[in-house]
DNA sequence: AAACGCCGCAACCGCCGAGGT
DNA sequence: AACCTCGGCGGTTGCGGCGTT
């Protein structure tokens, strides 16, 4: 049947809206409200379609936006949303105030997409993809410095978990919960939310993915299976979300904390992760005694994106501000430059269901 | 300083579904 | 039931700013 467009084209401005228009359309929409939009311009003294009053308004104009960079939160629930939702934009935005569907489409397709590429991740499905990894740039880095060859292994082990049937099972779940239980999820990720919002004010170990820089800030240690989890996230008692794993249902979850983190996480790391990546920063030790372990376990959240454990996932920098939790392992990276983000979504937590049993699953 | 290329973002386009007539 | 209008959505485009050569 075909559609008739929204408006007549003939006469009508496009293009960039001045700021007379800018005042025109405020004006009349803080008088009048939105209304029908087709009679919009006109009633205003515009020389523009409905429609574009409509986005200008919605995108630009509307009081309650937010503008600026997006927040470490904002950019975590982006990629947690998407791996559940998709390209539903607007679903998105409707759980980030002040965020338009536009501008988060944007900022998705210009920084998160591309990151999420830069460190394997199929940005649609979320899932790692080996041909998607830069490698090129790690093997160049390694073989720029030798000393960094043990990364290699790292990666080696970290590829195989990639290949794990099991972890890719775990990878390709989301589908299965935004089906099932995409509210409870939601839910869930909103206290989640707000949960990593509290941890970002104390701190946040955070991972950067300029691989041709750790062999300079780490050395990494062999795997090690036997060390105790001393980790931000376990040492700090945040409630762990499992969120990913086929069957589970979100609201029956447990915490999981440091304690039992040792039963549960060893052979978890060993059945299905291979090993998990130790690695400590020489530069900055604070105990002289007890190195100072950092674990990414590939054990997921209920996004795949935080599969890139691997190669960044050995880079980070001593906190400098005080840790209010005493954590000894809490890192953040000493720049804020957008790379240095990339990774930072490793902080999500889990949740252990009751009713999960780990030998079962294995 | 000029040319060029890249990037980010505002705006546009076309399609769709809901609701009204 | 068929048609039409409207608002909403996701994909795409094009311009301006910025960095590099």
């Amino acid at each position: 049947m075909g559609r008739a467009p929204c408006c007549d084209k003939n006469g009508l401005k496009k293009g960039p809206w001045t700021p007379e228009e800018d005042q025109k359309l405020t004006a009349y929409i803080q008088l009048q409200g939105p209304g029908n939009w087709r009679s919009l311009p006109k009633n205003a003294g515009l020389q523009r379609c409905g429609k574009s009053c409509r986005l200008r308004w919605t995108n630009y104009l509307r009081p309650d936006i937010k503008r600026g960079r997006f927040s470490f939160e904002e950019e975590e629930t982006i990629i947690q949303l998407h791996s559940i939702l998709g390209n539903k934009w607007s679903a998105i935005a409707a759980r980030l105030p002040g965020r338009t569907d536009n501008e988060i489409k944007n900022y998705w397709n210009t920084h998160i997409r591309k990151r999420l590429l830069r460190n394997g991740i199929d940005p649609v499905t979320h899932a790692s993809r080996l041909d998607l990894l830069d490698l090129s740039s790690i093997l160049s880095s390694a073989l720029c410095n030798p000393s960094s060859l043990l990364t290699l292994s790292t990666l080696v082990g970290n590829t195989q978990a990639l290949l794990n049937p099991d972890i890719f099972r775990l990878s390709t779940t989301p589908s299965s919960l935004k089906q099932e239980n995409s509210d409870l999820f939601l839910q869930q990720l909103q206290e989640n939310q707000l949960c990593s919002s509290l941890l970002q004010n104390q701190a946040i170990p955070t991972l950067s993915s300029q691989s041709n820089q750790f062999q300079n800030q780490v050395e990494l240690i062999p795997a090690c299976t036997t060390t105790a989890s001393t980790g931000p996230f376990l040492n700090q008692t945040t409630p762990l979300m499992l969120a990913n794993v086929e069957g589970f249902s979100p609201n029956t979850t447990s915490t999981f904390s440091c304690q039992n983190s040792q039963e549960n996480f060893v052979p978890l790391n060993e059945g299905l992760v291979s090993q998990p990546n130790f690695y400590c920063n020489n530069t900055t030790t604070t105990n002289p005694k007890v190195p100072e372990l950092e674990e990414y376990s590939g054990f997921q959240s209920a996004n795949n994106c935080y599969q890139n454990f691997s190669i960044d996932s050995v880079i980070s920098t001593r906190l400098t501000s005080p840790d209010p939790l005493n954590s000894p392992s809490t890192y953040v990276n000493s720049s804020s430059t957008e790379d240095d983000r990339e990774c930072y979504s490793s902080l999500l937590k889990f949740e252990i269901p009751e009713s999960f049993d780990i030998d079962d699953f294995l």
